[in-house]
DNA sequence: ACGGTTGGTACA
DNA sequence: TTGTACCAA
C-alpha cells in the first residue's frame, strides 16, 4: 500500500464549501425586485393544496414556513407569504431559469481556484493554491485593512467572549503572525471566498452562504452552520470541538438509513459516540469501504478531491403522476414521454452547441403500481439504450424502453401488459435521462459516415433525418466562443451511427410514432383523460442547498493519515465551545443588498443596479438565447480558469501544467478504495485489513 | 394514495 | 454494462 505524503493530508489544504441562499427565491426576487425583504416562497405547481414548496425565503423561515409544506399551509402559517410559481412548459415544471442562474454563479466562483459544481446552487472550491500564493506573497499578516465581509466570517472556537468586538478577533485571528500555518492557509481561504462572495452578489445579486475549511465535509459542514449571506471558517483546532456533539445524522450521507442503522444498532448518536468504535468493527459491520469511512469522518477526515467539474453528469426529465392522477394507458404514457424527451432532447442539444458534449445512453426511470397489488409501486425495472440524438427518435426509444420494463413489470405480477388497455397497472412516475455524457470526439474522421444508413429506423420521418445530421452540425450555432478547433474536427462525423440499432423490438409502436412527426400529437381518442387529468400536476424541484457526491466514495485509506495526525489526537483537549453567532443585520453582505432595494431609496445605486438587472432579464427573456448565454459565460470560464477534471483529462496533458497543478493531480493520493468483493467476514478480508490498533 | 425533481454515487 | 439502491435538497 502507498504511504501518504504528509503534504497531501487534509490539514494542508483549504477547500471551501459555497451555498446560495434559498437559490430559488433570490432568483425570483431578481426578475421581481418587489419582492425582496418579504416573506417569499417558490411554489410548485398550484392547483392542489396550493402547490408544493420548494424553495422558503429566510424571512418567510421565521414564520415556520418550510420547504415540503403546501401553499395553502404556508398560508395559514404566514398569510402574507408571497408564493411564486416555477415556470411550468410542456405541463410540468421548468428549471431553466434556476440552472442558468446557477451557472452564472458557477462561472464566477470558478475563478480562484478547481470548482466543483455539487447541485444547481452549491460548489465545492480548492483554494489550495491560491491560498498558499497569497501566503507567499502578501499574507494577511502584512493587511492594514481588511475588507468588511471577510471580518464578519465566523471563526469556529474562536472566543468571542472575552473581547466584544467580534470583527477584531476576526481580525486579529486572521492577522496572527505566530498561528500556526493551516490557520494562516485557512486565513488565506477566508479572504478568498469573502471576495468571492462579493463579486457573487455584486455580478448576480445573489446572496451566499460558504464554508472554509481543510476538506469538503467540514466546508460542508461549516457552510450551513451561519446563513444566510455569511461564512464560518473550521480551523484545524476546532475540528474535535465541532464534531464532538454533532448529532450523526448531521452528517452528509448519515442523514438516512445508515445514519439511522449506525443509531439504532450501534446506538451512536453522535459523531464523538463513533469514535468507540475500531475501524474493523465498522468494517466489519458496513463493509469495507464505509467502515473505514466512518471511522475517518468521525475524526474530521475525508480526502474527496474537488473536483473540477462544471457541468452536469447527466441530464434529466421526470414528473410524477400522484394518486388519482396515474397513468394508465400506452397512450397517456407515450404523450409524456414526448413531453419529457422533448424536453430532455432540448437541454442535450444546448449541452451539445455550448459544451460540446455528448450523451450516450438514454435511461429510463417510471415507477408504477398495480390496483390491488401492495407494495408493488418499486418493482418497475428502469431500462436504458444507446441514446440517439433527435426528439423523435428519444421519443421512440423511450416508449420502447417503457414497453420492456411494462413487460417485465407485469411479468412481475403475473399479467399481460396487451397493448393500451391495461389490467391494472398504473403509472405514477415517468423520467427520462441523458448520461454518460463524453467530450465530443476532436480526432476522429468522419469514417462513421460509412455506417449511416444502416440505421434500421424504418419508421421514417424527415425528423429523424434531420437531427441525425444536425447532431454534428449543430455546433456551428454556438455564438461566440473558441470553440473552433474541436468543431472542426467533429464536423462530418455522425455520432449517432454508433447508436443506431434498436434497442428493443418495436413491433408494436412502429406504427403509433411512424406518421406521427409532432411528438404531442397523439391519438385525441385514447387516453384523453388521464392527460387531462395529469396535464397540470406538480413536478418541480428542490432549489436544493445540495446535493452530490453519492454514499461513501469518500473513503478514504487510513495510512493515508497516520494516527498521530488525527485530529481526535491533536484536539483531545479542546472543549467543544463551539457557538452560534448571528449579527446577520450588520452583515457587509447584506447592506450591499439593501441598498439595492428598490424599496431602500438609494438612487444611483440603484440605477446602477437596475441597469445590471436589465442586462440580465435581456438575457433570460429571450428564451432561445437563455441556456446559450448562461452556458457560454460556463464555457468561458471552463477555458480560461481552472476546470479540469482530474479523472478525464489526458495524462499527456498533465505533464504540460504547471507543477503546482500537477501536483494536484497527485494520483498517489487518490483514497485507496477497494472493490468491495470481498464477502464481510471472509477471512481475506482480515488479510486487507490496515494494521492499526485500537 | 404526495415531497418533487434532479443529480450523484456504490454495488451486485 | 446494466440495473438497483441510496442519498441530498
Amino acid at each position: 500500500m502507498p504511504v501518504a505524503k504528509p503534504e497531501s493530508s487534509d490539514a494542508s489544504r483549504v477547500i471551501a464549501h459555497v451555498d446560495m441562499d434559498c437559490f430559488y427565491v433570490q432568483v425570483e426576487q431578481r426578475k421581481q425586485p418587489n419582492l425582496r425583504g418579504l416573506p417569499t416562497a417558490v411554489v410548485q405547481y398550484n392547483e392542489w393544496k396550493g402547490g408544493g414548496l420548494i424553495a422558503v425565503s429566510y424571512e418567510a423561515r421565521k414564520y415556520g414556513v418550510k420547504r415540503s409544506m403546501r401553499g395553502e399551509e404556508a398560508k395559514q402559517v404566514c398569510p402574507e407569504i408571497q408564493l411564486v410559481q416555477v415556470p411550468v412548459a410542456r405541463g410540468k415544471a421548468d428549471l431553466n431559469t434556476y440552472r442558468t442562474a446557477g451557472s452564472e454563479v458557477v462561472s464566477i466562483l470558478a475563478r480562484k481556484g478547481r470548482c466543483e459544481r455539487a447541485s444547481i446552487d452549491e460548489v465545492y472550491l480548492d483554494l489550495t493554491d491560491a491560498a498558499e500564493k497569497m501566503l507567499a506573497e502578501a499574507p494577511p499578516e502584512n493587511l492594514e485593512v481588511v475588507n468588511e465581509e471577510t471580518l464578519k466570517s465566523h471563526i469556529l472556537g474562536l472566543d468571542n467572549e472575552r473581547g466584544f468586538d467580534a470583527k477584531e478577533n476576526v481580525r486579529e485571528w486572521l492577522c496572527r503572525k505566530d498561528a500556526d500555518r493551516r490557520d494562516k492557509l485557512l486565513a488565506c481561504g477566508t479572504l478568498i471566498v469573502a471576495e468571492l462572495r462579493m463579486q457573487v452578489l455584486k455580478e448576480t445579486e445573489f446572496t451566499c452562504s460558504a464554508g472554509i475549511a481543510h476538506n469538503k465535509m467540514l466546508a460542508k459542514l461549516a457552510s450551513g452552520m451561519n446563513k444566510p449571506a455569511q461564512q464560518t471558517v473550521v480551523p484545524f483546532s476546532s475540528v474535535k470541538g465541532l464534531l464532538d456533539s454533532l448529532p450523526i445524522k448531521k452528517m452528509k450521507q448519515l442523514g438516512g438509513k445508515l445514519g439511522s442503522s449506525l443509531q439504532s444498532d450501534l446506538g451512536v448518536s453522535t459523531v464523538a459516540d463513533l469514535l468507540q468504535f475500531p475501524e474493523e468493527k465498522l468494517q466489519e459491520r458496513y463493509g469495507f469501504n464505509t467502515g473505514t469511512w466512518l471511522w475517518n469522518i468521525a475524526r474530521g477526515i475525508s480526502g474527496e478531491e474537488v473536483q473540477g467539474r462544471l457541468l452536469p453528469k447527466s441530464h434529466g426529465s421526470g414528473k410524477t403522476f400522484p394518486g388519482p392522477k396515474a397513468l394508465k394507458t400506452i397512450a397517456s404514457v407515450q404523450h409524456w414521454l414526448n413531453e419529457l424527451c422533448e424536453e430532455l432532447s432540448e437541454r442535450l442539444r444546448s449541452d451539445l452547441d455550448q459544451n460540446k458534449r455528448i450523451a450516450r445512453t438514454l435511461t429510463l426511470h417510471a415507477s408504477a403500481y398495480k390496483s390491488g397489488v401492495t407494495d408493488s409501486q418499486k418493482n418497475f425495472p428502469s431500462k436504458s439504450c444507446p441514446l440517439r440524438y433527435g426528439t423523435a427518435k428519444m421519443q421512440e426509444d423511450a416508449l420502447n424502453l417503457f414497453q420492456a420494463g411494462l413487460r417485465e413489470f407485469c411479468g412481475l405480477h403475473n399479467t399481460k401488459p396487451h397493448g393500451s388497455r391495461n389490467n391494472g397497472w398504473r403509472v405514477t412516475g415517468l423520467s427520462v435521462s441523458a448520461s454518460k455524457i463524453v467530450e465530443k470526439p476532436s480526432g476522429t474522421s468522419s469514417i462513421m459516415k460509412y455506417f449511416h444508413g444502416q440505421n434500421p429506423s424504418s419508421s421514417l420521418s424527415k425528423q429523424s433525418q434531420d437531427e441525425d445530421i444536425q447532431v454534428p452540425s449543430a455546433s456551428e450555432s454556438c455564438s461566440e466562443m473558441n470553440l473552433s478547433e474541436q468543431q472542426m474536427k467533429f464536423r462530418g462525423e455522425d455520432s449517432n451511427t454508433m447508436c443506431q440499432m434498436p434497442c428493443l423490438d418495436q413491433q408494436e409502436h412502429k406504427q403509433d410514432l411512424g406518421e406521427d412527426q409532432n411528438p404531442s400529437c397523439l391519438s385525441p381518442t385514447q387516453g384523453q383523460d388521464d392527460f387531462q387529468e395529469a396535464s397540470f400536476s406538480t413536478s418541480g424541484i428542490d432549489p436544493g442547498t445540495e446535493c452530490c457526491s453519492g454514499l461513501i466514495n469518500q473513503s478514504e485509506q487510513q495510512r493515508v493519515f497516520p494516527q498521530d495526525q488525527c485530529v481526535v489526537s491533536s484536539l483531545n483537549r479542546l472543549e467543544p465551545k463551539r457557538k452560534t453567532m448571528n449579527d446577520k443585520g450588520t452583515n457587509s453582505i447584506l447592506k450591499f443588498f439593501k441598498k439595492m432595494d428598490p424599496a431602500s431609496s438609494c438612487s444611483s445605486n440603484k440605477e446602477e443596479h437596475c441597469e445590471n438587472l436589465r442586462d440580465v432579464e435581456a438575457l433570460l427573456s429571450n428564451p432561445a438565447s437563455v441556456s446559450e448565454n448562461g452556458r457560454c459565460v460556463e464555457e468561458r470560464r471552463e477555458r480560461i480558469a481552472w476546470s479540469y477534471n482530474v479523472d478525464e483529462i489526458d495524462p499527456s496533458v498533465i505533464k504540460e501544467l504547471p507543477p503546482e497543478i500537477q501536483e494536484e493531480v497527485r494520483a498517489s493520493f487518490r483514497p485507496n478504495k477497494r472493490p468491495n468483493i470481498v464477502r464481510r467476514g471472509s477471512s481475506i478480508a482480515q488479510y486487507f485489513l490496515p494494521t492499526r490498533k485500537i
